[in-house]
RNA sequence: AGGGAUAUGGCCAAGUGGUAAGGCAUCUGGUUUUGAUCCAGUGUACCGCAGGUUCGAAUCCUGCUAUCCCUGCCA
């Protein structure tokens, strides 16, 4: 049989399904996939999306897949963009074929295919201005007209372009298009334009070029260059697909079988956020958000900053999978897939966000004893970490109430017992509030007799809170996030930042254990009982942690 | 007489003529020193609608409807 490569164990999806039958087929030999973000702008998770696509297409097929910054556009591209899409890219786990590309690599090959269809009688120089041009295309139901400049001889065209190059023109004099037709009912073909005069320094070809090539140039012959065999994007460039085949079907390099096609799957919609670049940009200008890393952001970077972890993100794209489906994906899907790996893997602490005092009236004062606690109570292996219990204590005000509400409250109230966690069962007798009614001391015995056990005498304690010891807590921020809208398809609003969720950041300030001390940046905790929180990788002269997520919860919604 | 796409339970999503996978969510029990985890169970899916072909259709044919995309010298 044949060793060609063979896709490992995956959900399928109608792309694997295409490269399967090329495979068998023989259609090529090897996979080579792409992965070609404009740098003009952060990464956020549909760009993760797309990554786990490509990237992981050519891991399981054992092809490569390219880093292709598609940099046509010097206005919009910066050099800022594509350091933080590198990072990010690293940071997710995967590894591109040989150098980093860019579509600028090949500004001189571009030229050259350029010089072929003019060759070929099937490009010209057209000096139609951008409004003439327009009018010129017709409408969605009207054909359009043909361009005064479509007839031009290829010597001719040949001149004139190479003047666009030389620097003849000036920006919007003339750009250069193919001759396609003007009738058809595909906008794109009727006669695109190929390059346009901009004098602008590239942050690769610095003042190299005044002409630069347009997307739908340039994409489909760097594919070609590149040996790429399947050139995913999304369901936008469904129209596009028409140029990309008629531009390598007119090129004597491309017009082979084997050439890169071009196959469209849909962009990702998360709820109660956004995703368009315009509109990522617009929040960070108008600094509505901490900058492109805010751990609101459905920025890579920024739900980095929040905790959110490679392997998170990579097993969602395989949770929400691939099809053509415009569709609406709920965060639970983001949460679920984050809760299941931080479950695991997060070392877990105790941390009181909303602290009041707790006094152990039975316990002897000034003596403070040290207890080791299982890093993962499902995971032994993973050791143990010592935490302090002494006569004062913060507990967080949500887990005491004078009196219980109901039968089922499991925290503690007034004659009521319920565990410490890691440590004794107690009982309150009583509480202190200042001025304004607050409560600020609960007063509580403790049963000696019950650390790391039940008590002897066989009563069932069912609730468990959480705390820290006074004397060796050392404070902390806790900086609690929720959706940073609203409503679920904010896009949809005439004005998007009108819906923004003004709940979406609040920010606490208690008590962490004392081994949290020295707390790696970005290393995830579940804080028990709160949910799962990481050190902040931009502040760090103090302990301040961001929430990643919350545990599921499936008591407050029904009580 | 524009064209290109898509429609499978609340949300994703398999399925490619043989009688509807899976995940998330929901709900119900059980375990539990995290109201977490874990375990077990939980859905009448008119497969967008209407016809047709077939012994048999989510899958094939016809017609319709809804939604998305396309008239940048953006990508």
């Amino acid at each position: 049989m044949s060793n060609k490569p063979e896709a490992i164990e995956r959900p399928v999806n109608f792309i694997r399904n295409i490269i399967n039958d090329d495979l068998a087929k023989n259609k090529y030999q090897s996979v080579r996939t792409r992965f070609p973000p404009e740098p003009n702008g952060y990464l956020h998770i549909g760009h993760a999306k797309s990554i786990c696509l490509n990237f992981g297409l050519a891991e399981d097929y054992q092809g490569e897949c390219n880093l292709r910054f598609d940099d046509t556009n010097p206005a919009k591209e910066d050099m800022e963009y594509v350091e933080s899409i590198k990072r990010d890219v690293q940071w997710l786990g995967f590894k591109w074929a040989g150098d980093i590309k860019y579509s600028s690599n090949y500004f001189e090959k571009f030229y050259q295919y350029a010089v072929e269809l003019i060759n070929k009688g099937l490009a010209y120089v057209c000096f139609l201005n951008a409004e003439e041009t327009r009018e010129y295309r017709g409408s969605l139901k009207e054909p359009g007209k043909n361009s005064p400049y479509r007839d031009t001889s290829p010597e001719e065209n040949l001149a004139l372009f190479e003047k666009m190059r030389a620097g003849g023109f000036k920006e919007g004099e003339c750009v250069l298009r193919a001759k396609i037709d003007m009738a058809s009912s595909f906008m794109c073909m009727r006669d695109p334009t190929l390059y346009r005069v901009r004098f602008e320094t590239h942050h690769q070809t610095g003042d190299k070029w005044c002409i630069y090539p347009m997307y739908d140039f340039a994409h489909c012959i760097s594919d070609g260059i590149e040996g790429v065999t399947h050139s995913l994007c999304t369901l936008e460039f469904q129209d596009n697909r028409r140029i990309y085949d008629w531009l390598l079907d007119h090129l004597d390099d491309f017009s082979r079988p084997d050439r890169p096609f071009q196959y469209e799957f849909s962009r990702l919609n998360l709820e109660y956020t956004v995703m368009s670049k315009r509109m990522l940009h617009q929040l960070v200008n108008d600094k509505l958000v901490d900058g492109w890393d805010d751990p609101r952001m459905p920025t890579i970077s920024g739900m980095r900053r929040r905790g959110y972890t490679p392997a998170s993100l990579r097993d969602f794209a395989e949770r929400i999978g691939i099809s053509k489906v415009d569709s609406m994906t709920e965060m639970g899907i983001l949460e679920a897939a984050i809760r299941d790996d931080l479950n695991v893997v997060a070392p877990r602490t105790m941390a009181v966000m909303d602290p009041i005092k707790l006094v152990v009236e039975n316990y002897p004062e000034g003596e403070v004893e040290s207890i080791q606690a299982p890093v993962h109570p499902q995971n032994e292996a993973m050791g143990k970490r010592e935490i302090f219990f002494g006569r004062e204590l913060y507990i967080d005000r949500a887990d005491f109430e004078p009196e219980a509400p109901n039968r089922k409250f499991m925290r503690l109230a007034i004659d009521k017992e319920v565990r410490l966690r890691n440590a004794y069962i107690i009982k309150a007798e009583r509480y202190e509030t200042d001025a304004d009614g607050n409560i600020t001391t609960v007063y509580c015995s403790y049963d000696p007799d019950t650390r790391g056990k039940n008590p002897a005498d066989g009563r069932k304690v069912k609730g468990v809170i959480h705390f820290v010891e006074a004397t060796k807590a050392l404070p902390a921020e806790f900086r609690v996030y929720d959706r940073l809208f609203t409503v679920p398809n904010p896009a949809k609003e005439t004005d998007f930042e009108a819906v923004l969720n003004p709940g979406s950041l609040i920010t606490k300030n208690g008590f962490v254990e004392p081994g949290m001390a020295d707390a790696p940046v970005e290393q995830a905790y579940q804080c028990e009982r709160e949910g799962y929180f990481c050190r902040d990788n931009k502040i760090t002269d103090r302990l301040v942690f961001n929430r990643t997520v919350a545990l599921r919860d499936t008591w407050s919604q029904n009580k």
